[in-house]
RNA sequence: GGUCCUGUAGUGCAGCCUGGAGUGCACGUCGGCCUGUCAAGCCGAAGGUCGCGGGUUCAAAUCCCGUCAGGACCGCCA
């Protein structure tokens, strides 16, 4: 029926006879003796000049075969890749009428979430969405052919699954054989894959779904995806090594060029100076450990075991104020949001010549000496502010990490970050090439991230996660300053993946049982057939798991997963196209022996 | 469970703060004109439960309360 495609007509083509399908993007009428067709496809658009006559509307589907000629001298369009050409002597057969559509199928226009779920079929016609969905498709296919190419094998795990101790809600689904009995949805294929290594599959992938029963965010969907691996007899850097290889050729695939090597930095020092696990490092701005400047002040609201402070720089010319008071409200506000008690900021002003003094509340509290001490270790001049909290460390770090984040958001006039909550303004112009990725590992993170109600401790990313060699001997006498074989790989902020070396040591699995409250007899009613599994001969192994849907919302430029996501549900786990989920019939019901008590919550 | 933003014609918006007739703009749709447009142009027409319910008022799109839906975020997501 075909014989091109649309978007790939060119010069090359001239005065040859081709056909082409796709939809009637544009009619422009002439009179009746002319009219201009746009039709297009996924690649892109061709004007068709077509009898005045000829009856096809907006969305209609087309099939049009026509001379390609060269467009008379002047009605050339730049701004189309085929605007040198169009097709002449047309005939048009119309394979298919249409209804106009909900809302028009161009980028320009940024139609309503709900309404463009509603009619999905007709929003990812339009090509902002069609780009989307072929990068998955490319992202995934790189991801693919790494794998593939470095041995690794794809196997397919189960998703009808069973409880694990993995820590998010799980969609339960009810068994019509085994009735009063149900499987899980797998939040991650993590039991199973660690069961191929026993299996000695050695290098496993798998593009897995998941599924986990929590609240939806914009960078987080009940279903996503994860490109996920485990090898056996490997380390920490023989997988880091892997997976940065694979997403950087990924990148580069999508993006053409190839990024800067992937940095590493410590959970520790990541806390330090930027206030977080995920730091995004295309911005310099650091936190500045100020613990030592007021260590002996008499300003209680610096008194606190750590002080972490933060440079807005101003733009340096003369008679500089800093960041506004409406602004800064803001920032302390935010800050306590973010489980800080306040913040407190100076602006630095040169109102008396040769030197500066500091405009702020708190500024009569403090001694000159502190004052000095402050301005030297923040490096400012007038027209900077410097934004200042004092906690314990944690919650000092985390708090000034969220104002970091803030800022390069965009507010006080800062340079907005392609990041959570940023990034693409919806308009498509937003491409790919060029953008910045900056990619990091964050490595030795705590095992345990502090204690339950109960007083046993946590695991920080899961109970198989290997202690760091060098502190096994701290796991009774400090549990939380150990450290483990756990990585992050952060892109722009978003945390992409995780991964770490697994224990298969069964007496070191023993101890971090009991270090978190789990019994023999807990751990073997939990996940009992895979400790059973690792008595019959199981290889060191460890692996990662990379979060495609942020992956390819970052190489998109789009600010939610929803947008490469080609049929995602609203904030509320609803689908507009389905009308998911619903009611079952009473038979089916009857069929699983169940019932629902007291009445429908949702409203469909 | 909570905080915030949004809801007005098929679509995108303005009107709301400061109450006075469904008030307006653009796109689209339908009809007419038009032989080189390309976000075509010109003329005309149709199209509204101002999300829903209640309250205040002589009078509510506008103020108040509730509710539903969508979105951002907190909690939650090892």
């Amino acid at each position: 029926m075909r014989t091109r495609y649309c978007g790939l007509l060119g010069e090359k083509d001239l005065d040859t006879q081709v056909t082409v399908c796709g939809w009637v993007a544009h009619r422009r009428e002439h009179g009746e003796h002319l009219a201009f067709l746009d039709v297009r496809d996924h690649t892109g658009i061709v004007q068709c000049v077509v009898d005045g006559a000829l009856e096809a509307r907006t969305e209609w589907v087309v099939c049009v075969t026509g001379m390609l000629r060269r467009r008379p001298a002047g009605t050339e369009n730049d701004s189309l890749g085929t605007g040198t050409v169009e097709l002449t002597e047309c005939t048009l057969v119309v394979l298919s009428a249409a209804q106009p559509p909900p809302f028009p199928v161009e980028d320009r226009i940024e139609a309503d979430e709900a309404l463009r779920m509603r009619y999905r079929f007709v929003d990812l016609r339009r090509p902002r969405m069609q780009r989307n969905l072929r990068l998955r498709s490319k992202v995934l296919e790189s991801l693919r052919m790494s794998m593939v190419e470095r041995g690794f094998c794809e196997v397919e795990t189960p998703l009808l699954w069973t409880p694990t101790p993995e820590g998010a809600r799980e969609f339960v689904v009810p068994s019509r054989l085994r009735r009063g009995e149900c499987y899980v949805l797998p939040q991650s294929p993590q039991i199973a894959k660690q069961l191929l290594m026993v299996s000695g599959m050695d290098r496993y992938f798998q593009v897995a779904r998941c599924l986990r029963d929590e609240d939806l965010r914009a960078d987080r969907q009940f279903e996503f995806t994860q490109l996920d691996m485990e090898a056996s007899f490997v380390n920490a850097e023989d997988i880091r090594r892997i997976v940065a290889d694979m997403v950087q050729r990924a990148i580069s695939c999508v993006t053409g060029s190839h990024p800067d090597p992937v940095s590493t930095i410590t959970w520790k020092e990541s806390m330090d100076r930027f206030g977080t696990d995920k730091p995004d490092l295309r911005s310099p701005m650091e936190l500045i450990d100020l613990t030592q400047c007021f260590a002996a002040t008499e300003a209680k609201a610096l008194s606190g075991p750590c002080v972490k402070a933060l440079v807005v720089k101003g733009s340096g010319g003369a008679g500089q104020v800093g960041i506004s008071r409406n602004t800064l409200d803001g920032l302390v506000e935010h800050a306590r949001k973010l489980g800080g008690k306040g913040l407190a900021w100076f602006r630095v002003k040169d109102e008396t010549p040769g030197s500066v003094e500091l405009d702020s509340p708190l500024a009569k509290f403090l001694s000159t000496d502190e004052q000095d001490g402050m301005i030297r270790a923040c490096n400012v001049s007038a027209g900077d502010t410097v934004l200042v909290v004092s906690d314990a460390w944690r919650v000092a770090c985390e708090v000034m990490g969220g104002i970091r984040a803030l800022l390069l958001s965009g507010v006080a006039g800062q340079k907005p970050a392609n990041g959570p909550g940023t990034g693409a303004d919806g308009t498509g112009e937003d491409t790919v090439q060029g953008r910045n990725m900056s990619l990091v590992w964050v490595i030795d993170f705590p095992l345990f991230d502090g204690v339950d109600d109960a007083g046993n401790l946590v695991s920080a990313h899961h109970p198989f996660t290997m202690p760091h060699p060098d502190d096994i001997g701290l796991l009774d006498s400090d549990p939380t300053s150990v450290r483990s074989l756990a990585y992050d790989l952060v892109l722009n902020g978003w945390e992409l993946g995780s991964g770490s070396i697994r224990i298969h040591d069964p007496q070191v699995q023993r101890r971090i049982f009991s270090a978190l409250g789990l019994s023999d007899e807990d751990a073997a009613s939990r996940f009992g057939f895979l400790l059973d599994a690792f008595r019959y001969g199981v290889p060191p192994h460890g692996g990662f798991a990379i979060g495609v849907d942020r992956l390819v919302a970052l190489l998109a430029g789009e600010s939610s997963i929803r947008n490469v996501i080609a049929f995602p549900k609203t904030q509320t786990g609803y689908d507009p196209l389905t009308g998911a989920p619903k009611e079952v019939s009473p038979a089916i019901m009857a069929e699983l022996g169940m019932s629902f008590r007291g009445v429908r919550q949702g409203t469909g």
